[in-house]
DNA sequence: GTTTTCATTTTGAGTGTTCAAAATATAGGG
DNA sequence: CCCTATATTTTGAACACTCAAAATGAAAAC
């Protein structure tokens, strides 16, 4: 049985490999996400690969094997099914949600999972609007754009807000930029790092493209 | 932040505490219920008393300090709180909710037990009937007593069920004896080790000394 | 008052995870 | 081609928890 920081490295390596659409993931990044020093990371990804998640190849980086990638999108389900019983059912914040999955999420039986995602009525996205791998470990990918590349003028919809911070995720919710809301791009000011928006039937308001970059929308 | 090695620690020896009605507890009840060898039952209660849960007195045991006492009693509520969820709301088996809560116990945030409290109506009994300790850590303690004691003749009501093992709680709840449930003594048999009884509205049958010490009653 | 028995403690070692700091590769710029 | 900046690895140590097995203490049996 794998420990609960086996299957923290093996979802934020996953998480990665996804993002950035390529195999190898480097240890930078992996000692960075985890918030351990360098040295953890290598001598962490030598235990890995001694038990068969991962390979590790020095001074390039690590790449999930199918055991390796089977666990991770295990654990990003019970996450994102644990942050939807969060909001959905016991009604907790946007913004305070992730750090409760992360603990649970290593502590949930997957009797108890399957439990829930019928008590949830298999929901297939999460709160922030990503979507929930399924039990055999299939996660649909679409690919969505960055608010932060929309054109002046374009109406787009909120699919996911890419961020667990706290603060960002409180800034959202005050605007209402959530999964699902409407919204048209008013003008662009480059010079300035920042959009001027209006969500579906609110005030416009501008938004840096720094937080804009993490919204993710589709046309 | 306690880990959930001293949680459990503290929750079992605050359970052997009660159970015996004696302030202390010696070492080998310890290594037993924890399942450790009593060398790491003698070295885990010195590292508790350093971190001043308890008092361990060398040949004698420990005792619980309050700060012991009361991290005891808030772990004593999440289990059994996560016990009802799981039978009340996602109708997990009366027998096997005892070790997923054991898991889930030491992962549930302080907001989160609150907010499952409020949505399941702020119950005052886990599913074998023991009670549930309140938020400021009091746990009404009605003395009640065993079904083995009781006399031919007399009618009682089931208060709680004090086994957690897997196949006992299987053939309880196949025999309906549950909280709640009146029962009556028709018979005892000193030399058999078994008395008759009959569940209201259901066939008599026997049950074993052993196993009627198990089922706590009020008259 | 010895001896036996049983519970408990000590000792020495191992596992999994972590860090700080020193050592080493690799890539890019001069 | 060398030198520097940066990423990575190595080393040595620590922490929390665990075990097996030997040593000790105290109570019970003789």
């Amino acid at each position: 049985m794998p420990s609960s920081t086996v299957e923290n490295y093996l979802k934020q390596i996953l998480l990665i490999t996804l993002e950035r659409e390529e195999k190898v993931v480097p240890m930078g990044l992996i000692s960075e996400s985890l918030d351990v020093t360098p040295g953890t990371a290598t001598s962490m990804a030598k235990n890995l690969e001694k038990e068969g998640w991962l390979c590790y190849e020095p001074r390039r980086g690590v790449s999930l094997k199918p055991a390796g990638r089977k666990l991770g999108l295990n654990i990003l389900r019970r996450h994102r099914l644990l942050e939807t019983f969060l909001v959905e059912t016991l009604g907790l914040d946007w913004s305070e949600i992730h750090e409760e999955a992360e603990e649970l999420e290593h502590a949930i039986s997957e009797k108890v999972l399957e439990r829930l995602d019928d008590f949830l009525g298999r929901p297939r996205h999460d709160p922030h609007g990503h979507p929930i791998p399924t039990k055999g470990g299939v996660m649909q990918r679409k690919k969505s754009r960055s608010l932060v590349g929309c054109k002046e003028g374009l109406s787009v919809v909120i699919e996911s807000i890419d961020d667990q911070e706290r603060n960002f995720l409180k800034f959202a919710r005050s605007r209402h930029l959530l999964p699902g809301k409407k919204i048209k791009i008013l003008s662009r000011e480059e010079e300035a790092d920042a959009m001027e928006i209006r969500v579906e039937g609110k005030m416009p308001f501008s938004i840096g493209f720094e937080a804009a970059r993490k919204i993710l929308v589709s046309v």
